[in-house]
DNA sequence: CGAGTTTGACCTGCGC
DNA sequence: GCGCAGGTCAAACTCG
């Protein structure tokens, strides 16, 4: 099996997920004004399956709302070793005017986000496409951040990041920002994520064609996730998250249900390629 | 040719 | 107020 195989099977899953509902019953946003996405500050508690009525981020998550009191870590982003960025040149001339308006300039720490853990070899499709549009080496993480927009419609204020999870590399941690302000496509918009897929990698060891890696886990049943600021509350887990050690972390990768293991190495193979 | 990915640079938020 | 780190933009490139 390659990674062809998982990355179509990826597809034609988004397809048949999208002909259940087909309709708006299924789109996790289809009930949220669209000016609610990200001009409303508010914080998204997901649980014990339990979030707040009309949440859309909630509702992204719910197909694989966490069941299990795994502690989730963040990586702590405050972290005192501070390197030096050297990506502050000041070679390309831009228009501040511009970038300002396009630009969200909502405070990090108040924008309305989902996180979500999900395991590395975890399948299953997600409906949305997904666009990446950035990649950054995140601090103390061995692993970079990919940046990701929903390319389902043009202006969509939905984003995710996904990086993988440090402290264990056989989770990826993705995190809602924003909802979609349409409806669920019955397919993916064109070949958006599932064409280079199957390229893999590439030298810059990012989380390049992952969408569709993304998209398959983000709808496993029973996945973790949860709002950032459970998940923030949870990095005192971190700790006991470390002496548990990765068994009880594992579980989460392995507990994937009805899927194949095929697309396990296929996953593990996007994973190689994001550490690198 | 259109759409997605890569990658360097720029901007802003936030901690100290 | 300063500096760092995260987040985003956009040009260049790749691929179907």
């Amino acid at each position: 099996m390659g990674n062809d195989d998982w990355d179509l099977q990826a597809v034609v899953r988004s397809c048949r997920l999208g002909g259940q509902g087909g309709t708006a019953t299924r789109d996790p946003f289809s009930f949220i004004p669209p000016a609610a996405a990200v001009d409303t500050v508010e914080e998204t508690v997901i649980g014990d399956g339990v979030g707040l009525a009309g949440d859309g981020l909630f509702e992204l998550c719910r197909p694989f709302i966490c069941r299990s009191q795994q502690p989730i870590t963040l990586t702590p982003q405050r972290n005192p070793q501070r390197l030096s960025n050297p990506a502050v040149a000041g070679g390309r001339q831009r228009q501040p005017v511009s970038v300002q308006n396009t630009r969200t300039k909502k405070r990090k720490n108040q924008q309305k986000r989902v996180v979500c853990e999900v395991p590395a070899d975890g399948a299953s499709a997600d409906l949305w496409a997904w666009r990446k549009y950035g990649q950054k080496p995140i601090k103390g993480s061995p692993y970079p951040r990919g940046y990701y927009r929903c390319s389902s419609l043009k202006g969509c204020p939905a984003r995710k990041q996904v990086e993988r999870n440090p402290a264990d590399p056989g989770l990826l941690m993705i995190t809602y920002t924003a909802e979609h302000n349409h409806a669920v496509p019955t397919h993916r918009n064109s070949l958006a994520g599932s064409t280079r897929v199957q390229k893999l990698p590439s030298t810059n060891g990012g989380l390049s064609p992952n969408t569709p890696l993304e998209d398959e886990i983000l709808h496993s049943p029973n996945r973790p996730c949860k709002s950032e600021e459970e998940a923030e509350s949870e990095e005192l887990l971190v700790e006991d998250m470390e002496v548990l050690g990765e068994d009880d972390l594992l579980f989460l990768g392995g507990e994937v249900e009805g899927q194949p293991s095929g697309s396990t190495s296929s996953v593990s193979a996007f994973f190689n390629d994001i550490t690198l």
